[in-house]
RNA sequence: GCCUCUGUAGCUCAGUUGGUAGAGCAGAGGACUGAAAAUCCUCGUGUCGUUGGUUCGAUUCCGACCGGAGGCA
């Protein structure tokens, strides 16, 4: 059978939109399979702060790359997109539909238009290097050196976000290539999926604040504050030192601000995050937004994806 | 009851030697190509408690009144 490219249906939107119920059904309904796009589920553990999918909803629906990291590890999309094109053929050849699901806009981006990442050893060598710089010398040292590298990039990008500095510095060094190349050289054409994306999307934001407010209580009664001080005296860095749900209880642990107070500081630290989110998917290209405070969010999935899987087999059909 | 202090942005407070005001926090909007639950950028009109008086002009000075805090009885 000539295989076109693989349907891929996307299920993102910002934290506490119900994207995992949301996945988990439209999964049951056309025999599909859940590749998660979630950059602090990956990990092992911490599985009340980041809201993983419950022993019981694992059961429901195969689900992939979640939990499979050891929580020390660093982890980056080039990494993610790796693990993930490898994860899709393989559920696709298992005959399965593919669904994706989670809220890291920038790990469903790339996996989902194509970008390419080079594996390069000498890269991380260099951002070591710079990194080091950078404390050494500061943030306008670094931008001078940006500046004698790759003059343009300076231009282009944010000169007080450091990461992006030291980003710049690390591609145009050790590729030789200008940062605007090195961009259009990573970013496909043409996406390699059939992709549809359902984003979870509210008109009325306190609907998700409101949301976020109560999974946070849920998270309280279900062991986060028994996994935060796992976490607090485990001095765990790297990507999962980012997690939002330890790092706020922590003047808690310090007796700094009651529980109370931590809990409330969490919720706001949420409720930004998902603003983030929502300013993300805004720009995501032929998104359907589904509008959960107005709707059943799986009544109108169920039917674009219905009329989207009917399509592509048509489209395959007259391929064959 | 008397005395002192105090009332300015959603909150905490600056400030104007009289020319109608600004920080932090909260909030809002945005960016995002190898840390992304990260990181970064932009955004401040509010009866300056109410009401009289002095003044060309008062949020600023004076009086009264109404809140709040403290002290003396």
């Amino acid at each position: 059978m000539s295989k076109v490219k693989i349907p891929v249906i996307a299920v993102l939107g910002p934290t506490a939109s119900g994207k995992t119920d949301l996945a988990i059904r439209l999964a049951q309904c056309f025999g599909g399979e859940i590749v998660s796009c979630d950059s602090m589920q990956i990990y092992e553990g911490f599985d009340v702060a980041t809201a993983k999918p419950t022993p019981a909803q694992l059961q429901l629906v195969p689900h992939h790359m979640i939990g499979f990291l050891p929580a020390g590890r660093s982890y980056s999309v080039a990494e993610y997109v790796k693990t993930a094109q490898q994860t899709i053929s393989d559920i696709d050849n298992r005959g399965k539909t593919v669904f994706l699901c989670g809220g890291t806009g920038l790990y469903a981006d790339a996996l989902l238009s194509g970008m390419t990442f080079a594996d390069s050893a000498a890269q991380q060598e260099k951002t070591q290097e710079v990194l080091h710089f950078l404390q050494e010398n500061g943030l306008p040292s670094l931008c001078e050196r940006l500046q004698k590298a790759d003059s343009a990039a300076l231009e282009q990008i944010d000169r007080n976000n450091s990461k992006r500095v030291v980003r710049a510095v690390v591609i145009c060094e050790s590729t030789g290539c200008s940062l605007a190349e090195y961009k259009a050289r990573n970013c496909a054409s043409d996406s390699p999926y059939q992709t549809l994306r359902l984003v979870l999307d509210v008109h009325d934001r306190s609907f998700l604040y409101e949301r976020i407010d109560r999974r946070v209580d849920e998270m309280s009664q279900n062991g986060l504050l028994e996994e935060a001080k796992a976490f607090y005296s485990s001095h765990i860095d790297g990507t999962a030192a980012q997690i939002i749900g330890y790092k706020e209880l922590f003047p808690y642990f310090t007796e700094e601000i009651t529980y109370g107070q931590a809990l409330e500081n969490l919720k706001r630290t949420t409720r930004r995050y998902a603003k983030r989110q929502l300013t993300w998917f805004k720009k995501a290209p032929d998104a359907c937004h589904i509008f959960i405070d107005e709707c059943d969010p799986f009544a109108v999935a169920n039917h674009i994806c219905s009329d989207f899987l009917e399509r592509m087999k048509q489209y395959e059909q007259k391929k064959a």
